[in-house]
DNA sequence: CCGGACATTATTGTCAACAATTTTTCTTCC
DNA sequence: GGAAGAAAAATTGTTGACAATAATGTCCGG
C-alpha cells in the first residue's frame, strides 16, 4: 500500500517533463521548478490528498538533493497544499471540511475586493484577453482535458486578480485558488471538478458593462455554488471512508 | 558599519531571553521559539529594515545549528518580514511604497471582510475581553512602552479576527498586521509608530451596538490614518538614503 | 594619488555520512 | 491462530566538513 502510493509519486515527473535535460550530469535543477512541478500536480489532481511523498523518492524522480527536496516540502507546506508530520515524512494535505469553508469564505472577501479594484482599472485590451481565455478554458472543457480545465479555471480568476494591480491580493487568491483545487480533490465529486465557463463568461460580461455590482453578484454566486456541489458534510476524514467502505 | 549591524543581531536576544534554558548543554531550541524571537524584534521595531541577519551571528545567539537557523529564515522571508538574497544573505526586509500600498489595500479588505463576521458572533463576554484588551494598550501608551504598544496595537485587530471565527482571514491579517509595522518601522514617522487605542475605542463602541456600518466606517477611516501619516513618497530606498545623506 | 587586477577573508550553499525515530517484519508464547 | 514483543529495515532529522560565491584588502602601474 505504501508501495504503491510511492508509485504515484513515480508518476509526477512524467508528463510535464522538460526536454532538453536529463536528470543526471546536468547542471542543478532550480528549486522553482521542482516546487511547480509538485504544485501543479497536487493542484491537478494527479496526487491525491494523503499520498505520501517521500523524500528519497522525490530525489530520484527529480534528480536533487535531499536538502533541496527538504527546502521545497516546507515552501510547499507553508502553501499548505502539504501537511509536514514530524519524523513521519511529508504528505499531501486533507484539508478538513471547516477548512475548506473557511477558505471559501476568504475566497469570497478577496474575490470580493479584487472585483471592486479591477472594474476600475480595466481596459478594452485585457476583456479581449480574458474572452480568449474563456475560449481556452472551453476548449480545454470540449477536448476533454480535465487537468488543463482546472488550471485554466483558476487562471481566469488569477487573471482577474492582475488586473486589480494588487500584488497582496493577488498572492492571497494564489493561495486560496490552489487551496480550492485540493479541497475539490478531496470533497468533490465527478460533476463538479472545475469552475463552470459558462460562469466566468457571465463575469465577463459585467465587466464589460463595468458594472461592479453585476460582478459581484456574478462572482459570489458562482463561488457558492462550487462550494455547495461539494460533499462537505460531517467529518470526511479517513475514519469514515474505512466505515462506509468496509460496512456493506 | 557591517560590524555595528552584527552588534543589533546580539541585541535580540536578551530582551526576552527566557528565564531558566541556557543555552548551551539544554536540549533543542524549538524552530517555533527561535521565529517567535525574530519575529517580535523586527515587529517590534528593534532589528531595523536593511540590518543584515548573518547566519553565523544567529546561531551564537540562539544556540542552534545552522540547518535550523536557514529553515527560520525561510520562514521567515515567506512571511515578507525578511528578503533573502542568493549568496548574499538575509536582511530585514524593506517594503517599496508600492508593497506598503497594496499591504494597507489588502488590509482594508480583508479587515472589512473580519467586522461582518464579527458583529454577527460576537458575545458580551468577548465585547468585555476587547474592552479590558483597549485598557491594556492604554496604559503601555501611558506608560511610555512602545514596544508594548506595537504588540497590543497589532493584537487588538487579530483579537477580532479570531471572534470572526475564519481561520483563514486570521491568517491573512497576522501577516498584513506584521507587514503593517515593517512599513511603519521604514516609513513611520514618531507620531504614529502605532494604532491609536481611540480609534479602537471607536471600533468597539460600534461593535457594542451591533452596527456593522458604523464600525465598518470607523476601520475604514482607521487604516486610511495610518496610512495617511507615513511618508509614502517617492522611492524611500537605501539609494536615496546615501544620497539625501551625503549630498550636504 | 587614483584605479584596476589579484589575493585574502568571510559568508553562504551543498553534500554525504551519522544519529534518531518510525514502520515493518519476524519470532515467540499463550 | 492471534497478540505481544523484539529485531530489522526504512525513513526522517542533524551535524560537520567542504565547495562556491561575494566582499574586502593589497599591490602595482599609470
Amino acid at each position: 500500500m505504501a508501495q504503491a502510493r510511492e508509485k504515484d509519486v513515480m508518476d509526477i515527473a512524467l508528463p510535464a517533463a522538460p526536454p532538453g535535460m536529463p536528470q543526471e550530469g546536468g547542471k542543478a535543477v532550480s528549486d522553482q521548478a521542482v516546487f511547480a512541478r509538485l504544485h501543479a500536480a497536487i493542484v491537478g489532481h494527479r496526487l491525491k490528498p494523503g499520498a505520501k511523498l517521500g523524500e528519497e523518492a522525490l530525489c530520484e524522480v527529480f534528480g536533487v538533493s535531499r536538502a533541496q527536496i527538504r527546502r521545497i516540502l516546507l515552501n510547499l507546506a507553508h502553501a499548505k497544499l502539504i501537511e509536514l508530520r514530524p519524523n513521519r515524512g511529508a504528505y499531501v494535505a486533507q484539508p478538513s471540511v471547516r477548512e475548506a469553508r473557511h477558505v471559501f469564505e476568504a475566497r469570497r472577501a478577496v474575490e470580493a475586493a479584487i472585483v471592486e479594484r479591477a472594474v476600475d482599472r480595466v481596459t478594452e485590451e485585457m476583456i479581449e484577453d480574458l474572452a480568449a481565455h474563456i475560449r481556452e478554458e472551453q476548449a480545454a472543457h470540449e477536448r476533454g482535458d480535465q487537468e488543463a480545465a482546472i488550471r485554466l479555471s483558476g487562471a481566469f480568476h488569477l487573471h482577474l486578480a492582475r488586473i486589480a494591480g494588487n500584488e497582496v491580493l493577488l498572492a492571497f487568491l494564489e493561495e486560496l485558488v490552489s487551496r480550492t483545487s485540493l479541497i475539490i480533490a478531496t470533497y468533490g465529486t465527478q460533476s463538479v471538478s472545475a469552475c463552470s465557463h459558462d460562469d466566468h463568461e457571465g463575469i465577463l460580461q459585467a465587466l464589460r458593462r463595468h458594472d461592479a455590482a453585476a460582478m459581484l453578484d456574478h462572482m459570489d454566486r458562482h463561488l457558492r455554488f462550487i462550494e455547495e456541489h461539494l460533499q462537505l458534510i460531517a467529518g470526511g476524514e479517513a475514519e469514515v471512508d474505512l466505515r462506509t467502505i468496509l460496512s456493506e
